[in-house]
DNA sequence: TATGAATGAGTGTTCATTCAT
DNA sequence: TATGAATGAACACTCATTCAT
């Protein structure tokens, strides 16, 4: 029976998922290698045998986030229908980012800023072009005429305001499914609060 | 004798300014004591002869910002008003503490869990107030029929999402005025993107 | 394979041992961890390696003295003989205790209010105990008519007062044995100065 | 009116009372000079307006303990008198000195090792005078037939230790005066607990 | 005479990381 | 692969003392 996954559990993953908890709750500067190790049921000094550094632990937290929203946008964009869809769409997507990941996507807002300066670049890079594919339907969506002819960066500005802050309160466990909590906002979004 | 400059300097508030502006950027655990004395030109010790802890220090800043807020929120609902004409006032209040307050802002945002558990309580409490606040003004509208009878929850979060996000981005000194900003949220949140 | 030198040194007690000697000469709080480390070879921050706290090390030199004074005095009481020869016992044990460890004894007696008021009160619990136990002997002896009707408070202090002092002057490598000592303070006490 | 006594109150006297209170309860080095300010209504700073430094206080109260105690024995030696009397006398003095003087007498006998080497040596050589002192009357005693060949070292040891370890428990505020004590003392030493 | 501010050294303790075993 | 021990820098905070006012 060649071909067997490797059988040894993945400290790496088990190590990185233990992290995102402790620093969510506590802060990349609030926990300690100590708090990790314990978390996971081995002494400060063994985690080295399976991750680089602190930082980079910090590191793979930020980017599994950055890098999965990344390819979110890519995929909206890359298959097109209308502005509404692809907002709706968007909206779906991040949400369920988000909220699957609550305590990743806690430590990607609150502490990208302890990574290195260079990753820190990378980061922000990353953010910018994610807004811009917004931005972008957002254009188009005023040139079909199916949005009236905002300004593009505060409405921009105004979702990612409403995704983002999800990571403060959203919980998909509960009665708010990500669908429901995307139609909702894409509703509001789209048709204000103006009685029809 | 004219022209006396003020013989005392008010240690406190300079030394609480730094301390703010140090939190923002590096976070309450990654700033040290001595960056707080050297950002006023004295030495670590030194600074305990003006404030009680850093502890405190937090406290002040993170305790400003909501007093604020409070008061803004129940200076709003006592003045009375069209329930649109309220949330507009709420976007503008909101935004203005926010944008002119930005570092403090940024460290009641990401650093307040650094608070004793009872300071931790008294900020949730007042953040829940709030909220509670932002609610009636929505029930009421709808009540009115100045509004779509939309669920009162998530349109406080979408509102308060796009109003706290503020202070990730906005700087008030540019080329949008704090009117201009909370004039084209109130419209967005009230008009929507569909095109009339 | 023999010979094995033992692997493990029991750096414990070795602190302990340090810190003992340290907490005798310099007193609690005129001595540094930092002291403590030099005097075994390693930095301050590395005792923590194997202790809890400064407290802690105090607080086991302190026990070690008043577990064995308590042990002493109820094998003394419970193995009974006559007044004399149980006074006598107390004596030699106790200056044994104070002789073999004198500084030790040198800390449970200058530093134990360096203690938390948890463990001052044991210490205090502890010290009434043993002082009990001497009177219990005293009033024995006057019962069997061994001794005169003295008062008993007062004689018990005396004597307490003669066997605590030892930690001041006393060691055992010179020229006084303790069972010459212990011989000596009992034979004064039983006999006075009077001349026959 | 000239050759008046300066009116103002002695500060200096007032100090070192405060000190000796908090040096006796909470250790010389466990007391700051911001307590001890405090204790008497001024601010740290300004005791050095009063006083030389933090050790010079300690000083002056060892100091005033170790003068009295040569004083009362220099006195004793000169009055004669029969040994048994003089040894009444000493016990007498001693105990009054350090009864009335509680405070004092614990800081005198815990905390003269954080005076500089040159005083920890003035107080050394002060405590052996006293000791020779003792141990003359002894001998004198012994070769007058007063008392039995005892080793004089020892016998004095244990005086010294009764009449010194009495800064442990006394105070002659309460049933037990300093005469009655001092009788008990002289009489225990004498007389023994041998039944007549 | 007293204050408020400052100093600079020092406190006990924690930390990320290394390394021989 | 994991441990226990160690490092050396850093932490918040306190201290005795000085000094301009």
């Amino acid at each position: 029976m060649p071909d067997r996954v490797p059988a040894t559990t993945d400290y790496q993953a088990a190590i990185i998922e233990a992290a995102a908890g402790l620093f969510a709750r506590q802060g990349y500067r609030g926990t300690s290698m100590r708090d990790i190790g314990a978390a996971i049921g081995i002494h400060a000094g063994s985690l080295y045998v399976h991750i680089e550094s602190k930082e980079d632990l910090l590191h793979q937290i930020v980017n599994s986030i950055m890098l999965q929203s990344e390819q979110d946008m890519a995929e909206v964009l890359a298959q097109g229908g209308t502005p509404i869809g692809q907002l709706h769409e968007i909206a779906l997507r991040d949400l369920r980012l988000i909220g699957e990941n609550r305590e990743r996507a806690t430590v990607f807002f609150h502490e990208w800023r302890n990574l290195s300066p260079q990753r820190q670049e990378v980061v922000i890079a990353s953010r910018d072009r994610w807004e811009d594919g917004l931005r972008s339907v957002l254009r188009r969506g005023i040139e079909l005429g199916e949005f009236r002819a905002v300004d593009v960066r505060i409405t921009g500005i105004a979702l990612t305001s409403m995704l983002n802050w999800a990571y403060v309160w959203y919980s998909p466990g509960g009665e708010l499914s990500v669908e429901q909590l995307a139609d909702q906002y894409a509703d509001l979004l789209v048709a204000g609060l103006r009685p029809r």
